[in-house]
RNA sequence: GGCUCGGUAGCUCAGUGGUAGAGCAGGGGACUCAUAAGCCCUUGGCCGUAGGUUCAAGUCCUACCCGAGCCA
């Protein structure tokens, strides 16, 4: 059986609309799971988080019941996905049956293990944040996080023994010092393991938006629930060879604000289940405007289907993978948009593409010349097996930084042979020669950038006469294949048309 | 209050105790296939501050300042 590539976003809480922050994570977990499929089978899992108090509070807000509400919502944000250009694998939703089973079977495995217990859970509220609070840590009152009113409530609610498990999460940390990203969150989970941990109220009875617990008393606590998608997807106890093919996750994205629950409670969970802990949790920073976090309740959104029309999806792509430094917050303004977009697309790659085909098209009718050595392509045959292992280790940038090695190569040798002389001057073969050789790289480009930018790669990929299903392929079979003397290649308008911002 | 990460060119960031770097932006030049793009050359640095260790510190140590976060 062959273990795949497993990699996943946070399931997004669907009590409001998307913004780019989710955008963001969403397209990290794309490249990879697009460049993971150019090396074997991979599953990409992505979905929202459907229950608790704020959903149901939302929907009834809106007069509808919670799972109207949720169903109304859905379609949004696989619209987004979609017009990101997002080919996620599965898209859970946690009101789903198949994972509100699993969410029962955990409980109940946990309970016959004793792994849970029944205690009382009592402290100040806060429904905004779903959290319960210490007196010492109210704000004049005041829910510490978001300022509002909380409220006393004390239940008899089921407990996991997350204590237990410190002993072991730390030794697991210390083995692994690798398994958490970036360090500074590898670390301040080291700090909180070593103060200790308090067991970890899984159930609620104070509200009944929630997957019940199995034989009544409550439902099961929204965060609790939430983190068990990623195995309710693969089947976990319901097909267990299926489950395994995918399990451990090779990579799961969260926000460093969930860091805390992806790599202390879930091991704890999944180690109780006898299963392992994922290989990595990489924690990303937030996409701030002008270093404030985004949030509808600072009124900053952007509607991130306006920036896909406007600068194009691949350029937000782009422009996230290769300016954002995924572990810690990024500020971005259209200004830093239209710049990377300018100056790296449409400069150095979209006229790279341009000035070949045109000349292609003056010169040789647009048909691709007989194959020739390729010396230039040759100098940077390490090219591929660079961006790949970059984009596979998370590090976007030396990947993206690489493949423009090959762009400027490419745009120095135009200049270097001059090929409108030889033109002028007749020397065909030395011509055709060039003109092989830039096709071909073009056609490498475009497989190096395709989990980048997949729209406009396959664009590319389609202009120059290539078939569209080898895309996306074994770069290493590709790589060995070359482009056909005799292909037919069309020139088109420009990939990346230049952007003028109006002056504001 | 304790802790973590960061502070390097106008911007985004690399940097292994051994002559401070890249890309973009800015300035200049030659060219014409091309999206006024590309190519060549180039300006630009108290490496947060002050001490210390060392033959030698952006790098190691201490204190402090600023930013982001975690914990109490």
């Amino acid at each position: 059986m062959q273990r795949a590539y497993y990699v996943t976003t946070p399931i997004y809480y669907i009590s409001g609309n998307p913004h780019i922050g989710h955008v963001y994570t969403t397209v990290v977990a794309d490249v990879l799971a697009r460049t993971a499929r150019t090396v074997g089978p991979a599953f990409f899992l992505t979905g929202t988080d459907e229950h608790g108090q704020k959903v149901a509070n939302a929907a009834a807000a809106a007069g509808m019941s919670p799972q109207e509400w949720c169903d109304a919502l859905v379609p949004r944000w696989k619209l987004l996905f979609d017009a990101y250009h997002v080919t996620y694998d599965d898209f859970i939703r946690t009101t789903q049956p198949r994972h509100e089973h699993v969410v029962q079977r955990v409980f109940e495995r946990l309970r016959e293990r004793g792994d849970v217990y029944l205690g009382k859970y009592q402290g100040w509220y806060c429904v905004y944040d779903e959290t319960f609070w210490l007196e010492s840590k109210l704000v004049e009152g005041r829910c510490p996080t978001c300022g509002r009113d909380v409220q006393w409530l004390s239940e008899d609610d089921w407990f996991f023994r997350l204590s237990m498990y410190a002993p072991r999460l730390l030794e697991h940390f210390r083995a692994h010092p690798d398994w958490v990203r970036p360090k500074s969150v590898y670390n301040e989970m080291v700090a909180l393991l070593e103060e200790g941990l308090e067991d970890f109220s899984i159930s609620r009875t104070n509200f009944d938006w929630g997957v019940p617990l199995p034989g009544g008393g409550g439902v099961v606590y929204v965060w609790f629930d939430a983190l068990l998608n990623y195995i309710s997807a693969i089947g976990w106890s319901v097909d267990d060879e299926r489950f395994h093919r995918y399990w451990p996750a090779s990579v799961q994205l969260v926000g460093k604000e969930i860091a805390r629950f992806h790599t202390i409670i879930w091991p704890a969970v999944l180690w109780a289940l006898g299963e392992a802990a994922p290989e990595l949790v990489f924690a990303h920073g937030w996409i701030t405007v002008e270093g404030q976090k985004i949030g509808k309740s600072l009124g900053n959104a952007v509607d991130p289907f306006a920036l896909a029309h406007q600068f194009g999806a691949d350029s937000l792509r782009y422009f996230l993978l290769r300016e954002a430094p995924l572990g810690s917050d990024f500020s971005y303004s259209e200004e830093k948009i239209a710049q990377r977009h300018n100056s790296d697309l449409g400069n150095d790659l979209g006229n790279l593409v341009h000035r070949t085909l045109s000349m292609l098209q003056r010169y040789r009718d647009g048909i691709v010349p007989p194959a020739c050595a390729t010396p230039l392509l040759d100098r940077f045959s390490d090219v591929p097996a660079r961006v790949r292992s970059a984009l596979l280790d998370l590090l976007f940038r030396d990947a993206l930084e690489a493949t423009w090695e090959l762009v400027t190569a490419l745009n120095r040798a135009i200049e270097e042979h001059k090929p409108w002389a030889l033109y002028k001057e007749g020397r065909a073969s030395e011509l055709d020669a060039l003109l092989y050789e830039l096709c071909e790289g073009l056609r490498r480009l475009a497989m190096l950038l395709h989990p980048v930018m997949p729209e406009r790669m396959a664009q590319l990929w389609r202009r120059l006469g290539l078939e569209e299903r080898h895309l996306g392929g074994d770069w290493d079979v590709l790589v060995d294949e070359r482009i056909a003397a005799g292909t037919r290649t069309t020139l088109g308008e420009p990939l990346f048309p230049r952007i003028e911002l109006e002056p504001t």
